[in-house]
DNA sequence: TTCAGGTGGTGTACGGCGTACACCTATTGC
DNA sequence: GCAATAGGTGTACGCCGTACACCACCTGAA
């Protein structure tokens, strides 16, 4: 009778819901506190039991990040090149935000599952569609390199300081002697600080609009490509830009 | 007596030296492996004895970034910012190839120390000194990212299938039948890959010229960061290319 | 000369991790 | 009706980072 109740209360695991569970997890808690322990008592199951259904950890991993690359838009028809790679690395980087631990897992990791081949193979392809040589391509592809990805090493992102939101925490007067060290000892990063929101008195302020930071250096290679293609550029002459 | 031998044979440790080792265990063994215990072992010492000098392993790896930051070349006096800069970034980037470890140490966290600021900061420097407005330093400075420590994400680096060096592993029937594969799945990888070398068949050759590649992107976005400074370029006009 | 305090190395222990291996138990195909 | 198998369990091992109590030695003041 137990035995009954027991079994029909439980639909039995598959990879597919270990992943889906990993993937949740991982969100919620981020990449360095998921572990497959964890990970089992999300599924209500014996640590072991999550091996039946991947290989280990690394194949746990990789399994999320070809889920994640399922969340990325296929490329747009009907469009040049350009705005085409463009759209999609735009598709990635909303599917990497939806997931802070997938930048962590993709650079974890020497990716070279089919999942991340197949992605990497039909971004190649958008490239070869619009008319770039191999070879263009090959090193075109070398550069855009993590930004395929939808993600840049975020220099800047939250600065040490406390923000507007916290007040209280720090005297006025702490605060004045702090920024005048920083200034002294850092006058070209505070120099830009200040410049970038010049209202208030805050100093590190409301941090960088990522999105915009993100889209410029993205257009910078983009054009970069555009007007190495129209010159016919090819690897035998010389590298891009040197005099 | 013994005592007194004890007392002579061992100079004491310090934070110096617990870096300065750190650094070349990890150097040989590789940043995953690379253990507080490990660390010891190699000191001589016992693990806690570390903790005497370094508060945690975040704090020993801030250290060991500190230490690589210490490797890379000042700014070259009497250039213009560009070649300034190029030297630098690829200084920066023979100093990360010294030290594998680097990547992933640098990667893993969120640099706030002092030595990453004074390296930012005198980065940020050659710019501003070579004219570039605060704004368009600042976005400069994201947009180079990554670049500025020396790295990119490697794409293509190792490939899956065996090197020209064992080729006794895999008989040529079935390395043909798994290019056939490869190029029916990923037919646009296939293709870079072979127009790499074609000279015999072997499929995903001796790997890419990581050094062009990196070139080749550093290159592009120089070129544009000059190309925006030219023009007298202002974030509040509008993002680099678009039409 | 003694003795307090600090500096630096030790030993033990805890709670986490990934996962190998032996085991059990339902379900299913013959 | 029964053997095979897929899926869940329990135990155990060897790693990890590090908290905490302890102790040896050196230094400098009384």
């Amino acid at each position: 009778m137990t035995q009954q109740l027991e079994a029909t209360r439980r639909t039995p695991l598959n990879r597919e819901r270990v992943l889906q569970a990993a993937v949740s997890l991982a969100d919620a808690v981020g990449f360095e506190s998921l572990s497959m322990r964890r990970l089992a008592e999300e599924l209500g199951v014996v640590p072991m039991a999550i091996y039946k259904h991947v290989a280990n950890k690394d194949e746990l991993l990789d399994g999320m990040v070809a889920s994640l690359i399922g969340e990325i838009d296929p490329p747009a028809p009907g469009q040049g090149w350009k705005s085409a790679v463009r759209l999609r690395v735009l598709s990635a980087r909303q599917a990497l935000q939806r997931h802070p631990w997938a930048r962590q897992a993709i650079e974890s990791r020497t990716n070279k599952t089919p999942a991340v081949l197949a992605y990497m193979d039909s971004f190649t392809g958008m490239f070869l569609a619009g008319g770039f040589s191999v070879d263009l391509t090959h090193h075109v592809m070398h550069a855009i390199g993590g930004r395929m990805w939808g993600f840049t090493q975020e220099l800047f992102d939250a600065p040490a300081g406390p923000t507007a939101a916290s007040p209280a925490e720090i005297p006025p007067e702490a605060r004045a002697a702090m920024l005048e060290q920083m200034a002294a000892r850092y006058p070209n990063i505070v120099a830009i600080a200040t410049s970038m929101n010049h209202e208030e008195g805050s100093v590190v302020g409301h941090g960088c609009d990522d999105q915009f930071e993100f889209e410029f250096a993205l257009d910078l290679l983009l054009d970069g490509f555009e007007r190495l293609h129209e010159q016919g550029w090819s690897s035998t002459r010389a590298t891009p830009g040197r005099t």
